[in-house]
DNA sequence: GGAATGACGATAA
DNA sequence: ATTATCGCCATTC
């Protein structure tokens, strides 16, 4: 099933981002190119156990639904851009192509 | 097969 | 700044 290894395609990106980054649901999807924000939270949602997935927060800057308090202590914990209870995108935002990390 | 749903996004009021 | 609506896209009922 493609599904699946779509899944495993945003975790992987998921698991790229630096710390005291973020990456937006639909920036994901952007980047894979394919399916949308809201296929990327439902993949995040029932698969993102294994993943940073507190890095990965609304294009708002809003933490995740549900979690905010636990993303919230591990992003003052990691330095993150904290706008109080939002994330300061503008420095925040990470692109993969920002920061080339060396593939094995 | 059609309607409802959802860790979204952008815009309008 | 906050809330309300509409549009997107694939999955699930």
């Amino acid at each position: 099933m493609a599904d699946d290894d779509y899944a495993e395609l945003v975790l992987t990106v998921v698991e790229r981002i630096p710390p005291g980054r973020v990456m937006s649901y639909g920036a994901i999807a952007e980047y894979l190119g394919r399916g949308g924000p809201r296929q990327v939270g439902a993949v995040m949602s029932h698969y993102g156990g294994g993943v940073p997935w507190h890095r990965v927060v609304a294009a708002n800057g809003r933490l995740v639904p549900g979690h905010e308090q636990e993303a919230l202590r591990r992003h003052r914990q990691e330095g993150t851009p904290l706008k109080s209870d939002k994330v300061d995108m503008r420095r925040a935002v990470w692109w993969p192509e920002d920061d080339p990390a060396p593939l094995p």
